[in-house]
DNA sequence: CTTATACATTGATGATGGTCAATATCCGGG
DNA sequence: CCCGGATATTGACCATCATCAATGTATAAG
């Protein structure tokens, strides 16, 4: 399982919200808090910031490690949890990898926030 | 401290966005992770559920002990971080401690992904 | 093929966090 | 004043996490 459900469309439902238990279930809470510990770092919350920022919409891990003060391992690591939490978008060319916002994934954990 | 500034007026800006640094800085950052940290927890996230879904708008302790399945002294500490977080709102009338979500709370937190 | 560059992975370490048992505090009733 | 119930706090234990050094992988250049 590389991407978290919550994000995707997951039509796997009739339509709406479920409906079915009163409040969130154990299961619907694990997936869910997966994502806020994706954004329950200052490091990580500072790469989407810049990465939102760049005018390109994108930026590759040697234009993150030196604002953030973190060696490349560090910042390759924070990368792939925001890509497996589905906030970012990795995509390889030649030797650089270049990261981007996956559009609405922000609306969508407001959203979540929404109807908790 | 008790009570985060993130989700208070905060009026110690001239207005708006202070608009000084071109990406998040490092004490933002840090600010912000608070309450995401306090969201990073599935039982943290099933007490907002369940105090929100109350009619009354408000649970006491006892009534969240059991849903959880989770001891007392434990669900007594994530009540507190939740409050500290400046999401919950506790009240204390005879014995019993009465929390009720922060009216708005969560629609900052929103806000806070908005504009990251 | 060799080398250099950009990035990912592994392993280790120190710090933080969730949970519980035990205890303390606060309040209402008798 | 004493007792019992509801909640908060403390201390300890185990798990998870953030970070780095070292190493591995892949791509481009020569």
């Amino acid at each position: 399982m590389t991407a978290l459900p919550i994000l995707e469309p997951a039509t796997d439902e009739s339509c709406c919200t479920p409906a079915g238990a009163p409040a969130l279930g154990a299961d619907e809470a694990k997936q869910k808090a997966l994502v806020f510990k994706a954004l329950a770092d200052p490091n990580r919350l500072r790469l989407l910031s810049i990465i939102k920022a760049e005018s390109s919409g994108e930026s590759c891990v040697c234009d993150l490690t030196e604002p953030l003060d973190l060696g490349q391992p560090t910042v390759s690591h924070h990368l792939k949890m925001l890509v497996e939490a589905g906030l970012l978008h990795r995509e390889k060319r030649g030797t650089w990898a270049y990261y981007s916002l996956v559009p609405g994934a922000l609306d969508d954990v407001a959203g979540l926030l929404a109807d908790l």
